[in-house]
DNA sequence: ATATTTGCAAAGAGTTTGCATCATA
DNA sequence: TATGATGCAAACTCTTTGCAAATAT
């Protein structure tokens, strides 16, 4: 979701958070994480892991799929990146820190993605919480439809 | 979703709507699909193709898997079945005519699906189609989190 | 008769794993 | 120096595709 708050904060912001969580698991600062975690807050788009990979840098990093993989799954874990699975079992991600969580319209003709946030969504949650005796920390709420773009034919 | 509707009626108006489905794309009757419709409406869960590739019975039908996907995408084409993208890029399926359309609470722990419905998201798509100047013509929501069975130990 | 649908096997895409090497704490 | 992280390649899983044979209209 788009915001006005500057760009090279949020990745401060989301590499302290990092940080914090190599400290707690006993786990490593590699350059290779900071370089991916800088490239992602870069990028404001959903991009799939292989995305990611094609826009490293080959001059100056030698980073191999696997470390990407790695990388996206240590990012989720500690909260910095959020992942989505879309109409084709693909993943794709976002960054996630400093962004208000937000909910996406996908047009299923020019497969653009529309992100909003309706606050109504969360009293939805928390009379769940209590309709269907669980604890809700996450959703994802994927609409699908048709836009009226321009660019874009819709329903045929 | 449970209902209280005889299994065999609901089965019997997808296999109408297929029906209607096949002469109006000029399409063709086969017993593998008729077979695989009635396996579907006949059970109670969220199932994977391949799930439903292992409970065809080999002494009466050889059916392949790319006859289960096939059948899958024309079943889910009239409106029959739903699809959704779960945690691990792989698909799932259920029955949906004469099911509400609902959505799932997945635990987290135990990977318990509980299945709701909360008209209140119906106006938060009206009044979405306006916002985002779009047509909606579904959606899927899924919550995350920890259910409270004594069998799952929940958030540790 | 014609063209859809099938089964089979192979190909494809995305992701994960095994292992030797590298490098951080 | 001990162990986490990396690159590479192979393995894996789910899904799609190509094609000849079967079958519904």
């Amino acid at each position: 979701m788009s915001s006005s708050k500057n760009i090279l904060e949020l990745f401060d912001k989301a590499s302290k958070i990092l940080e914090d969580y190599i400290i707690l698991k006993k786990l490593r600062r590699t350059p290779e994480r900071n370089y991916l975690l800088k490239l992602i807050y870069q990028r404001n788009d959903h991009f799939g892991a292989d995305d990611l990979f094609l826009t490293v840098d080959k001059e100056r990093f030698n980073i191999s799929k696997a470390t990407v993989y790695n990388s996206l799954e240590l990012f989720l874990e500690c909260g910095i990146i959020t992942k989505h699975y879309l109409n084709n079992n693909t993943s794709i991600y976002e960054k996630a820190y400093g962004f208000k969580q937000h909910d996406h319209f996908i047009c299923q003709e020019c497969k653009k993605i529309i992100e909003f946030c309706d606050p109504r969504l969360y009293q939805i949650k928390k009379s769940l919480e209590e309709v269907l005796k669980v604890e809700i920390n996450s959703h994802q709420l994927y609409l699908y439809g048709y836009c009226k773009d321009k660019k874009c034919k819709g329903k045929l």
